[in-house]
DNA sequence: TGTACATCAGTGAACGCGCGTTCACTGATGTAC
DNA sequence: TGTACATCAGTGAACGCGCGTTCACTGATGTAC
């Protein structure tokens, strides 16, 4: 704990840690979160049972401990789009601008996606997380519009944003070919044609 | 079982079921799904612990026994409208004419949804529910445009199509004033509107 | 109408399963002096 | 550098909880003749 933060005895803990959080990865998405036991974590990872609730406290923080909120930084690039936009196209250009980004953890998202799409009870949880999301985006939707609080307006735009969000990232994840930023771009550009 | 259906026996057995039924979406409204026990429902319905799984072979499929598939009844109507209407505008319709119908089980829907809302997993499974349905509807949506099989095209008027019930259901049950056909309507006007 | 048998609602008791907790210990690593 | 003590990763064993299953029974209702 002295200078920095590498110990010996932290760097084998953050390794233990680590595989333990790779091996739940790998196991939840190749056969299924509920059909994975902590146990069976544990032994993967080559410790005791009892080692896993050492690291997490529930079966689920292992999955959410590796998530990563691409939300909360929607809201500084969509205020500083500009004014000409309507708030449909700053925040369909928000995503995209800030799509490239996750390029990087693409394999990571894929994995957590793949884990949440095996267990209705993550299926849940993911769904809390969205109306979260919805929410955030509405009020930032609200602020740039100079609302004191969001109305209907932005709930519902709020929630076809991520809608239409959601499906581009499904698209970029089931195929590598296209960019995930052109994917949002088509999606947003989609949606107006078809209510015609 | 000889004549019709009720003998007196039978007649006994549908009570129990019932007052399991009563006890369980009451219970799991007021106290949350997860925090209401299989004993516990029993328990209020006057019988045995034993007895619930005799009825109902999970604790969720008694929620789910409830249900009723507004969805389904969908394609017809759909498929009945005006040529001159766009798709986005035959659906709206669609869901505002079978709306009325929902008025006479508004609170068993009301019930239904505080009791998903208290858990996770209901959460999960009314998503996967949520899954289907936008596939149902992609697929009558091709239908009325003469494809095959839905593209994404379909696909994302479904899913905004859904989401756009989903509010109007949401107000309807939050505040007991407008009528439901009115609030799809709104909602569908709004939408076009919001984009430009 | 009366007797013998069949069915089925309701129950009790015991158990398996997997998550998560509690208590108590070992042995290696780290620190104070 | 050397000794005494503190910390903490890892573990074992036992348990609580709630869902759901299995086996075996009782007693009321229904049916065959």
């Amino acid at each position: 704990m002295a200078r920095g933060d590498r110990s010996p005895r932290d760097e084998h803990a953050a390794q233990t840690k680590d595989a333990l959080f790779e091996s739940a990865m790998g196991l939840f998405s190749a056969q299924g979160y509920d059909q994975t036991t902590t146990d069976e974590i544990a032994e993967a990872a080559g410790v005791s049972p009892r080692t896993f609730f050492r690291y997490f406290p529930t079966k689920e923080s292992v999955l959410f401990s590796g998530r990563f909120d691409f939300i909360d930084s929607v809201s500084g690039v969509y205020l500083a789009q500009d004014e000409t936009l309507s708030d449909y196209e700053a925040l369909g250009e928000s995503f995209a601008l800030l799509a490239p980004g996750l390029k990087r953890i693409r394999h990571r998202i894929a994995q957590y996606r793949e884990a949440i799409a095996t267990s209705s009870l993550l299926l849940g949880r993911e769904r809390q997380n969205h109306i979260d999301n919805c929410e955030t985006v509405a009020k930032v939707i609200a602020q740039r519009r100079g609302l004191r609080t969001p109305d209907g307006d932005c709930g519902r735009l709020a929630a076809v944003s991520l809608l239409l969000l959601e499906r581009a990232l499904e698209q970029w994840l089931a195929a590598p070919g296209r960019a995930l930023d052109d994917l949002i771009r088509a999606e947003f550009s989609a949606l107006p044609v078809a209510l015609t």
